[in-house]
Order: C-alpha cells, then structure tokens, then sequence
DNA sequence: CATTGCAAAATTGTATACAATTCGTATACA
DNA sequence: TGTATACGAATTGTATACAATTTTGCAATG
C-alpha cells in the first residue's frame, strides 16, 4: 500500500510549527521592526510555549535569512539595508528569468492560460487593504510561474526568496500609483510566455522585475528623511 | 565599541554543530547511501549526545536538502533522482552564470589574478585522493566566483547548493580522464573575467556546467547496470 | 480470506532543570 | 586615571522525563 500522505506531506499543527508561522508573519508584515531584539524565552512567554519549540523556529528563520542571531544576546529581526535589497533582486533575477524561461518550455497551453488569469490582479492606489491583497496574489502568480519550470530546487529557492522580499513592500513606502502598470506587465509576460518565445519571456521578466526594484529604490531615497527602519545596529 | 568577532562569526564547537558537520559530512562523501534510514535515537546514541542537538542538526540538514524527513518513520539521506541531479545543475547554471558576470564588473584586478591561481587544479585520472583533493579545491574556485560577486546571499544559496552536489562526485562513477580539460576551462573562464566581458565569460561558465552536466549524465548512464544507490525509497 | 479493532511499540514533540559560556559592571590596584 | 579582575546577571546549550501521535502486529470477526 502507498503511503497516502501527499508527496510532500503539509507539515503538523505543531507548537514550532505555529510559532515559526506567527513569527514569520509578524517579521515579514514588520510588527516586528528590522533590529528588534527577540530572546527565546521572551518568545516563549509571549507565544505561550517552551524555548524549545522557540529554538527551532528561530532556527529556521535564520536560514531564511529573517533572524540573525548574536551569540549570548539574542535573535535579531534582519535589518534591512540598500544593499540587502539590491542584492535580493539580483539573485531573484537571476533565477526568476531562468524559471520563466523554463517554464515557456515545459508548461502546457492550460498551465498557462490558468497563469494568464492569475495575471489579472491590480491594487487601488492609497488603498492599504487592496495592496495587501494585492501583494498576496501577486506572489502567488510569482510561485506560480516558479513552480511551472518545473524544477523543485528552483521553485524551493525562489519560494523562500520571495517571502523574505515581501518584507520590503510593508515598509510604507509610496511606491505611487502602479497598479495598472503592473496588471500590463504581468500580462505582457503571459503573453510572451503562451507566444513559447523563451527568449522575449526572460528578458520581459528581467525588465519587470528591474522596474520594481527602481520603484522601491526610488520610494526609499524621496522617503529618505523619514522615519524608515534601516537599522545599522 | 565594535563587536571585534568578523561580520559572521564561525560558529560555537556545540554538540548541536558537530552533529551538523559529521553527519553532512558523511553524506557528502556517501558514507550514508542515499536512501539510508537514520532516527534521532540511534544517531543520538552514534555520535554521543542527546536527541536535542541531533533534531537541531537534523532540521538543518532537511533545509538543505540532504535529509528528509518522514513522520514517524525517521529521517532518510535523501535520494539521488536523475532529475535532482538535472534540477540541481539548471539551478546552478542560473545563478553561477550570473554571479560571474557580476564578479567581472566589481571584483579588482589582484582578486581575479588571486582566481586565476585557484584555477591551477588538476586530479589525475583513477588516482582516488587526487580526485577528492580536486574536488574540495574545485569547491574553493567556485565559491570564490560567487563571492566576488558582492552579493551575500546569492553566495549563500550558491554555496548551500554547491556544497550538496559534491555529493554526485562521490558516487564512484567513471566520469573519465577529464583534470587537464577541466583545468583549462577553468583558466579560460579567468582569462574571460580578467578581460572584463561578462557577457563572454557568463556564457562560458554556462557551457562549463553544461559539459560537467553531462559528463555526470553520461557516466550514469554508462552505469545503469552496476549497483548506483539510487534509491527509489 | 479480507477487514476491523485494539494494544504494544516506536517515534516525535514539549517542558523543565541544569550546565556552560559570555557580558557588563563594579571594584581593587597600580 | 587607567587597567585588570572578579563576580553576578543574562543567555544559550544539553540532558532527561514525559506526553502525544502514529505505526504495526495480531487476533477476532464477518
């Protein structure tokens, strides 16, 4: 008899379970600042929980690079630095147009017309409710166009890289009015992708994801004197 | 007062680390076969600790790929597919190829003279240790790339990736008598970097982990009737 | 003979206690 | 005044005990 868990069984309603969620929620949604100090009995007080559950889901934070942990002193939420950014977006175009191009190979005209309606999300500018939103089902059309390469190490990476970006999106920034914009090149990338142009998709994807980094480049320098937590330590 | 440890400080000799190290170690180098069954007890009692530090060294490794885990059942070494090997090396090429052509636009001329002397590596043909010692410094060469790249965690993901597929080298399989092509390649990627093309030396990292691809493929398939741990779990 | 129920065994998850290490600070001393 | 040092506080690391969950083997039953 097959086992008949899923291949990739989803993971128990654990304590560490719950306790990395939770976390990795607050981190990413920055209730927790970049710099904030954690302890893992302070976490375990506040979760309601042991340090041992708190161990592991500091643990794993870590390697995804949300907490950085000084000996003797405590987690750490990662700060967010110009460079981290710059240096996140030019891994994530590294493999994100690698995964397009993949996946203008190996999805078949259904996978793609699914991804085409996945496509279709916009927010309302100064809406904070519908950016949310807006940032939620736009990873997905990401993870989406990741997992279609086909590649599980790929789609594991990028998954994981990602998430961690989408810490940069709950800084307040005013990145302006670019919902419609987006919806465009979402959909431009579709269509190169059904077109099975590898070449026309990879370098639309590279384009788009530059034109978001220049938006939050941007945002970060007119929002330069104020209040934004870039934390040096 | 400045923190005097390096930006990242090597890790504490912990029950927890030495379990990560050995036990990564001796997966790397096939001492546990892929598909090999381990559980927290037996390796607890194996390298002389409790359960805790082996769950912590556990959970490590099952980020990185090496273990997996399956509930109630222990942990296994993972298999070695055709197709992780495949994914493994299209996910590299994504990333190394980018990470060279970044290393050519920011490293300085006296680090790329420093690569070209990591790149001086051979192994002669059916000489075991020498093929091991090259495979530890071909590891140096290549970290090195990704580290002048400046960017840290695209180093990250490349050396966690790196470092898991030294494990296919270890599979006894007669890649053939290949030190002296390889050596080539190597300083002909320098000579490519030094002269600052990114566009030519990316292109030829990419045609180096294609050819290593497939000689990897090629020895598998050569070997399809002898005894190759790969397991189907 | 297949299926169900159940109890024992195995494994993982959690809490707690304690050991080990490091840091900060106060104090002694030159 | 500057420096060294010793001690206490804070934090992490480890072991152990126990609870919770799942698997497995076996027998009873249709």
């Amino acid at each position: 008899m097959i086992d008949p868990r899923p291949a990739s069984a989803p993971p128990r309603r654990t304590a560490a379970e719950g306790v990395y969620l939770a976390l990795k929620r607050d981190i990413i949604t920055l209730r927790h600042r970049p710099g904030a100090a954690l302890g893992e009995q302070t976490l375990a007080d506040t979760y309601g929980t042991s340090r041992v559950p708190v161990r592991e889901a500091c643990r794993r934070l870590q390697q995804e690079g949300l907490l950085t942990a000084i000996p003797y002193k405590g987690y750490f939420v990662s700060p967010i630095s110009p460079k981290e950014i710059s240096d996140s977006f030019e891994l994530r175009t590294a493999i994100e147009t690698r995964a397009v191009a993949l996946a203008v190979t190996r999805a078949t005209d259904g996978e793609l017309a699914r991804l085409g309606e996945l496509a279709a999300i916009e927010y309302t500018y100064s809406d904070w409710v519908s950016y949310v939103e807006f940032l939620d089902k736009n990873l997905g059309f990401h993870l989406e166009v990741a997992a279609l390469s086909r590649n599980d190490r790929l789609f594991a990476v990028l998954h994981n890289l990602l998430v961690s970006m989408q810490r940069y999106f709950f800084l307040g920034l005013d990145l302006g009015d670019f919902g419609a914009e987006m919806r465009g090149e979402h959909e431009l990338l579709v269509r190169h992708m059904r077109s099975r142009d590898a070449g026309a998709a990879a370098t639309c994807a590279e384009e788009q994801i530059t034109s978001s980094y220049e938006r939050i480049r941007r945002a970060l320098a007119a929002a330069d004197n104020i209040e934004i937590p870039i934390t040096e330590v």
